[in-house]
Order: structure tokens, then C-alpha cells, then sequence
DNA sequence: CTAAACTTACTGACGAGTAAGTAAGAAAAG
DNA sequence: CTTTTCTTACTTACTCGTCAGTAAGTTTAG
């Protein structure tokens, strides 16, 4: 790994665990090893930083969506739930990344991962699509649907310490929480369930 | 209204358009028709008045989910979502306050803003349990339940955007979105064909 | 009159960004 | 071959804008 992409890693995990206005390069360069004028050798600023991690993952992501070629339109949605959740522990601080994105209506988003952003959605509608059609699914707005799978899993990922804290307070939920990796398949069935004819 | 209701409805927008780190107290000031030193006068930090905020709001929100009294668990869900979403299309500023908390993970929340969470997730959960206790819903997981509710409520409004911008740039997807308002009962419909047995 | 509710004019910490410089290696010139 | 020049990848030591917070004072309301 090169130097460039320490930065951009180290900086990924900033930028997840503060957000970007308390990421702070002169941490992210001393973490790294170097200054923080190296950044900007590498970097034109902040902004273009942070870019670099949103794009890569972002393409990354798209990628690994448009990838899903399952035999029905069930088994697709199935797929795509799994295959973002996936993504998300795979890629661990990507999820806060995007959760504030998201958040924030991503208002600053470069153009190429709003683009990126668009082929997800357009995989998704296509498998809401050829359910409809297949008279699988019923009729459905594929941004509920979406928020319904994205904001669900990414959330789920960064309320875990706000979690505990509500167990915590309340003695009816204890023992139920679980991790990302195990609420994906059960998210898929319940979106499918919810979709079903 | 007084004056510092005033500074805290003001400061609300601001904390909502553009987070906590991006609201400047000067701005806030200057829209209220006060010094930036009044604010202080009020409240003994930025933080204490984004305290103000958020306890206002999670307190009513509390109060209003707290009042569901349903004559069977569907009926209490239904209106559980509906309650939720009506109450962020009554305070417009609070679903991106409350998206960013969701995103940070809420991690410099009030305690008394995750107790009043506390009691929101455990009506949530009473319903489902009812509604498991009578055969009506399966078991699941509350946590997940509350985050395909609340967070793809909370993210439709933050995404308003972010949703027109994707729209443009795919073909397939024109004229499907629609408001929060339209959404909601939709939402709840898909939440309840989830859960049932 | 007094206390509450403000004001102006700051202070100082922070962090993004930069100017000027350096070291090491590669390429070009003689 | 050696020396000069250029490039890349950094460095230190700043500058400067921003904004939270404050001291000392004034104004307003009761």
C-alpha cells in the first residue's frame, strides 16, 4: 500500500468516526507517519480527500450491486439486501459515511457518486420492476424501498453504543439486540414479506 | 413567544439545515435580532442550547407516542408509524436533527433525550410483543423494526434532494417519487405485512 | 432603584491551507 | 563517465479566517 492510500484509509476512518468537520488532517497525518502538508501534496484539500473515500467506496459498492444476477426477482432482492449488507461490514467505516450523507441530503456529494448513487437505485427499481411484472411484487416507490434496506442496515450499524444505552434503561428488550452481520438475512425476508402479492 | 424560545426555534433551523458544527451562533443570533452574547446569556453554551432543542422535541415526541392507545396491535403499529411520521411533518426541522443523532450514533445525547428514547422504544416494543402474545405478528427484533420505521422516515425527508437529483439521472424512475406525507401510511401498511403471521 | 436582559469589543484556540525549503532519485547534458 | 537539472515526495514554520466564549458595560422592565 502506498502512501496515498494510507492517507485515504486512515483519513476513512476520521472521517466515519468524527464526521468531517471534526476530522482533523493534522491526526489523520500524524497517524499516518507524515505531515500534514503531505496531504496536500497528494490532496488539492480537505474536500478532495474526502472525495477520494466517498468515490472509491461508492464505485466499489455500485459494482458489487450491479453485479446481482439471481434467477428471480425474489432471489435478486434477496441479493441486493444481502450483498449491501455485506459491503457495509466489510467496508466498517463506510457505514457512518454514509449514514451522514444521508443525513446531511448529501448536498456536497460529488457528481460521480450521486451517479453511482442512481445506478444503485436503478438496480433496485429494475428488481421491484420484473417482481411487478412477474406478478411477484406489488407496486412500490423504490426510494421507500430503498430507505427502507440502506438507512435501515447503516443506522443499525452506527446506533450499536445507543443501543446498549437503551437496553440499558429498559428491562423488556433485553437479551434481543443483535449484530449487522445478523439482522441481513432477516431484513431481506421482512422487505420481501412486505413486497410479496 | 419570548425571547429565548425565539433563539431555541431559530437555532433549530439551523442546527437542521446545516448540523451542530455548522450552526453559528452569530447567525443564529442575527436572525433572532439579538447579540451573540444574549444567546449566551440564555444558554450557557452551544451545546446547552442544542440540548434545549432536542429535549423540547424528544419530549413531545415521547408524549405523542406514549398516547397511542389502540384497540389491537395492527391498529397500534399503524398508528405508531403514523404518529411518528405526522409529528415530523409537524416539526420540519427535526427529522435531518434526528438523522444526524441517528448517524453519530448519539453519542453526546442528553440523557435525558435517550431516556425519552428509551420510552419510545418500549411502546414500540409492547406493541410487537402484544401483537406476538396474540398470534397476530411474529417475533422480531425491535431495534430493527424501530430503524425500518424511523430512519427511512427520518432519511425520506433529509433525501428530498438528494432523490431529485437521482431522478434526473435515470429514466426509469420518473414521476414514482412522492412526499413524506404520501409515504407514511404506505410505510406503515409495508411495516405490518412484515411483521403479520 | 435593582435585577434581568441585553450590548460592543474583544480574546484565544483551532485547523485549513501555504510558502519556502530539503532530500533523494532519475534524467539529461557534456 | 560525471555533473547538472529536474522531479517527486516530502518537511517546518508559519498565516489567517473562523467562531465559541467572555469582560465590562448599558439598557430595559418592573
Amino acid at each position: 500500500m502506498n502512501k496515498k492510500e494510507q492517507i485515504i484509509k486512515v483519513a476513512s476512518k476520521y472521517f466515519s468516526e468524527v464526521g468531517y468537520d471534526k476530522a482533523v488532517l493534522e491526526d489523520v497525518a500524524k497517524e499516518v507517519g507524515v505531515s500534514k502538508a503531505a496531504i496536500y501534496y497528494h490532496f488539492k484539500d480537505k474536500f478532495a480527500l474526502y472525495e477520494a473515500v466517498l468515490c472509491s467506496r461508492f464505485k466499489d459498492l455500485a459494482q458489487t450491486i450491479c453485479d446481482i444476477d439471481a434467477a428471480n426477482p425474489e432471489q435478486a432482492l434477496r441479493e441486493y439486501v444481502e450483498k449491501f449488507g455485506g459491503f457495509l461490514l466489510e467496508k466498517p467505516c463506510f457505514s457512518a459515511i454514509f449514514a451522514r450523507e444521508l443525513a446531511d441530503g448529501a448536498i456536497n456529494m460529488p457528481q460521480s457518486c450521486t451517479k453511482q448513487m442512481s445506478q444503485i437505485l436503478k438496480k433496485l427499481s429494475a428488481i421491484l420492476q420484473e417482481g411487478e411484472a412477474q406478478g411477484v411484487f406489488e407496486k412500490e416507490n423504490p426510494f421507500m424501498v430503498q430507505l427502507m434496506i440502506v438507512s435501515t442496515l447503516v443506522n443499525y450499524r452506527t446506533t450499536r453504543k445507543l443501543r446498549i444505552t437503551v437496553m440499558k434503561n429498559l428491562k423488556e428488550v433485553k437479551n434481543i439486540d443483535a449484530g449487522l452481520k445478523d439482522i441481513i438475512p432477516n431484513l431481506a425476508n421482512k422487505i420481501i414479506k412486505a413486497l410479496k402479492c
